[in-house]
DNA sequence: AACAGGCACAACCGCTCGAAC
DNA sequence: TGTTCGAGCGGTTGTGCCTGT
């Protein structure tokens, strides 16, 4: 086990394995903490039990200076700015709590991710969409921050989709797709060397996000979206190759180049980023 | 005043990644 | 090339405070 530290034990607060101490921190601990770094500098946070004595692990301690002892943090509840700020990079980003901790000075990941989770219940409980109407239209995206995918020209219409049970059979092994925000229309500009068709009115270009799974699905060499992904009021143009073989690595996030458009009929009530997608395959790219 | 439920926050755990060997 | 280890990330849980009944 790399990431326990040999850490065993419940997790109740307070108890003591293996000679360490679990549970919250005391102010005699955060000076030693605090002393440790003046004198030794951030990083090789296992070590500060050797050194200082402090009977904490060094995930434990790493953990406590980031979020509470290290200079510069802000305390106190969001400002709207932030707040604000939290909900146009979740919606680009997703659960990447220290990505977003990135844009915000002063805060943590686990500030974000705690404010995140608690406005998420409530909104649920609430009945309520997780972004605001006006994050889910794209309105005040400035950028576009996703990677580019493969060039539109490349892309070849599907081939018959394959049984209707495929998506059921072999759900667990399929990427799970991530619509990533509408663009800014003006900021936006294609991959270099790669010419996009012009846009009909009311046309924005974008990225889908997706994250492969561990193994490729056994048979295809291809998958598709359903053409009904959307994004608030929005739709994505008609499936579209998503991925060749060989199957990216796993954990690794790609991304997909896609047409929005809006859905003209819709309400201003859509269900926001509600994906509907199923899986095709061919058996050459 | 007592209790229950919600909320905010701190801290832990499992997992992954990358560097060093 | 494979293994080990440090570091970091995201998910989850525990705890205390606050508020409504």
């Amino acid at each position: 086990m790399k990431g326990g530290e040999g850490v065993g034990g419940g997790k109740k607060a307070g108890g003591a394995a293996g000679g360490l101490k679990k549970g919250p921190w005391t102010p005699a601990e955060d000076v030693i903490l605090m002393e440790h770094v003046r004198r030794h500098g951030e990083g090789n946070w296992n070590s500060v039990q050797r050194h200082s004595g402090l009977a904490r692990c060094g995930k434990s301690c790493r953990l406590r200076w980031a979020n509470h002892l290290r200079p510069n943090l802000k305390k106190g509840s969001f400002s709207p700015e932030e707040e604000l700020l939290i909900l146009r990079l979740h919606s680009q980003l997703g659960n990447k709590w220290a990505r977003m901790a990135a844009h915000l000075p002063g805060r943590t990941d686990n500030e974000i991710k705690n404010y995140w989770n608690t406005r998420l219940k409530r909104r649920q409980r609430a009945g309520l969409p997780i972004y605001p109407p006006e994050l889910q239209d794209g309105v005040g995206f400035d950028h576009c921050q996703l990677e580019h995918g493969a060039p539109t020209s490349l892309w070849t219409p599907p081939p018959p989709l394959p049984s209707p049970s495929f998506a059921a059979e072999h759900k667990a092994q399929l990427p799970s797709l991530w619509p990533a925000p509408l663009p800014n229309h003006d900021s936006f500009r294609p991959p270099s060397g790669i010419t996009l068709s012009p846009l009909r009115r009311n046309e924005f270009p974008g990225h889908l996000g997706f994250k492969f799974p561990p193994s490729p699905p056994p048979n295809p060499t291809c998958l598709f979206p359903k053409q009904q992904l959307r994004l608030g009021h929005y739709q994505v143009t008609p499936p579209q190759l998503l991925s060749p073989l060989p199957w990216p690595p796993q954990g690794k996030w790609s991304s997909l180049h896609v047409n929005y458009s809006r859905i003209p009929s819709e309400a201003a009530t859509t269900p926001p980023a509600a994906s509907f997608w199923r899986p095709c395959c061919r058996t050459s790219v």
